[in-house]
DNA sequence: GAAATTAATCGTATATTTACGATATAAAAT
DNA sequence: ATTTTATATCGTAAATATACGATTAATTTC
């Protein structure tokens, strides 16, 4: 039981779900808030803003990376990340034409049911 | 460990993480699809469409519920969803503000660091 | 070169999610 | 009234996520 069935989905829809998943716990929605707001790559600052203890923020952060959400670079001993404003955008966009297409294509048929 | 630190951030961040969560799996996403797309209600047909059994299927709309993205009515012995598009256009533009204070914010002082 | 600093990784405990079959419930059809 | 149909709920197993302390690794600073 509890197998995975996520790739039994359509492309798109396991994308927009793992992008979701991304940003599926607050702190991963601080950090990106936090590297926004300096844009430039902080590093351990982030651990100081955030109410976890400095291993799980660099769990959280490879996280992000793994999604692709945000770049990191070493400078000595500290790190530095900074949104990847790429996929960011890609992944706006394509969360917006979701709920846009969802939307125009509901419009044209609403029926009021619920 | 793994106590739940989730309350301890903002509330803005926790219900971004919230809604997130609701579309971070890809049965969600099919079945928001599934329902968006015959914008009235369908109920079992959401069954037909999707690799899950029944039971699967009946838990991720609870979930979808509980989130508030779909509403339901019980018509006979059939279920019947839909889209709530208040919540929904709740929070893609909450969604939106997000993304793009955050890149706004960011431009204004870009260091192209990473 | 030793000590201190910074951050990643490892090991691990606990919590949550995902998935299913079995069962329950309630209406519709026979 | 019984059977069928449709769906929700329960119990449970397995997988994943979350969180932390301890350790490791690599640079700086002393």
């Amino acid at each position: 039981m509890a197998q995975n069935k996520k790739e039994e989905f359509k492309k798109s829809e396991i994308e927009l779900a793992e992008f979701a998943k991304a940003i599926s716990h607050p702190a991963r929605v601080a950090i990106l808030k936090a590297i926004a707001a300096k844009d430039m790559c902080i590093c351990g600052e982030i651990v100081d803003v955030l109410p976890l203890a400095q291993s799980t923020v660099s769990q959280h952060l490879k996280e992000l990376m793994k999604a692709g959400l945000i770049q990191g670079s070493i400078d000595g001993t500290k790190s530095c990340y900074c949104i990847n404003w790429k996929t960011f955008d890609k992944f706006a966009s394509e969360f917006n034409s979701f709920f846009n297409k969802a939307k125009t294509k509901a419009e044209s048929s609403r029926k009021d049911c619920c």
